[in-house]
DNA sequence: AAGGGTTTCAACCGCCTCTCA
DNA sequence: GTGAGAGGCGGTTGAAACCCT
């Protein structure tokens, strides 16, 4: 269905004058936010509907916060955007005040180098060894190594450790408490002999933007970008069962706490488990590319 | 002071979804 | 059910501001 361009030839183009701005300012005060296009026709300016609406809400609306970001709204835009990706609509809408062209332009030129410096530095040599005394507790012939490849996860827990030590219902049987200095490690997952340390960065504000999870000498893939990949291969090939019991460790406490973070935000059930970025990670859980 | 490079951010573009006839 | 219009959104652009030599 072909679209005719929202904007006729003729309308203004470029950076709003004074005038421009008062006279909106004024139509919307009067009349309110209606039709857009309505807008831009009866209050007599030579702009398109879309510019209007943007001018409006990026730049006039009486309700924009101005100035500088500070330290905590961008430590909240790092936590949603570690939650909910490149939405910044909804990011914005958790920062009053706030518009999404501001968060994305904030984003853009000041957190993405940071996160991107960051990740640059990650170790990504892993150890390849199998440790001595390895051996598979129970041969699962149906799912080989090379099929059960990996459990990706498109978003992290956003936990201190000190959290994890007062939420985790699971803590006696899957997460270790930490130092209380560590922000390397967010927990370990008991696999029974082998323990599985659950990493993220070790500054809080890069917290959820990747995680790193090593299963002793085993699991041997720490990769990330946008998502994260969680590599339970086994050099054996096969799966061990205690393995299979990791996964489904590490998925219930993902969701767990996922769920957590999200309350916490109060974000609607919907915006995080729903369609999109925002899912609750056990949904992006894949065994032999299906859904785990 | 000049000018070249870099950064910032307002504005635009194009696609998607929703609504309504 | 279908198509068109409108709003909403994320990605991108480019002019202006800023910085550095």
């Amino acid at each position: 269905m072909g679209r005719s361009p929202c904007c006729a030839k003729g309308v203004n183009r470029g950076a709003w004058s004074l005038q421009e701005d008062q006279i909106l300012i004024n139509f919307i005060k009067t009349h309110g936010q209606g039709s857009w296009r309505s807008v831009a026709q009866k209050a007599g300016l030579k702009r398109c509907g879309k510019s209007c609406r943007l001018r409006w809400l990026n730049y006039l609306r009486p309700d924009i916060k101005r100035g500088e970001i500070s330290a905590d709204e961008e430590d909240l835009i790092i936590r949603l955007h570690s939650l909910l990706g490149n939405r910044w609509a909804l990011i914005a809408k958790r920062l009053p005040g706030r518009t999404d062209n501001e968060i994305k332009n904030y984003w853009n030129t000041n957190l993405a180098k940071k996160s991107h410096d960051y990740k640059s530095k990650l170790p990504i040599k892993l150890p390849q060894t199998k440790p001595e005394g390895e051996k598979p507790i129970e041969k699962l012939p149906e799912v080989k190594a090379q099929t059960y490849n990996s459990v990706k996860c498109s978003k992290t827990p956003l936990i201190s450790p000190q959290e994890i030590q007062l939420t985790s219902v699971l803590q006696n049987e899957i997460l270790v408490p930490l130092d209380d200095d560590s922000f390397d490690v967010l927990m370990e997952i008991d696999f029974g002999d082998v323990f599985v340390p659950v990493v993220d960065f070790p500054h809080a504000q890069y917290c959820g933007q990747m995680m790193n999870v090593r299963k002793s000498e085993i699991v041997n893939h720490v990769k990330g970008d946008d998502n994260c990949i969680l590599s339970l291969q086994s050099e054996d090939g096969f799966v061990h069962e205690n393995e299979m019991k990791g996964v489904q460790l590490i998925q219930q406490s993902l969701d767990l706490e996922l769920k957590r973070v999200a309350s916490f935000l109060e974000l609607e059930e919907d915006e995080w488990n729903g369609d999109g970025l925002g899912k609750s990670p056990c949904h992006f859980m894949h065994v032999n590319g299906v859904p785990y």
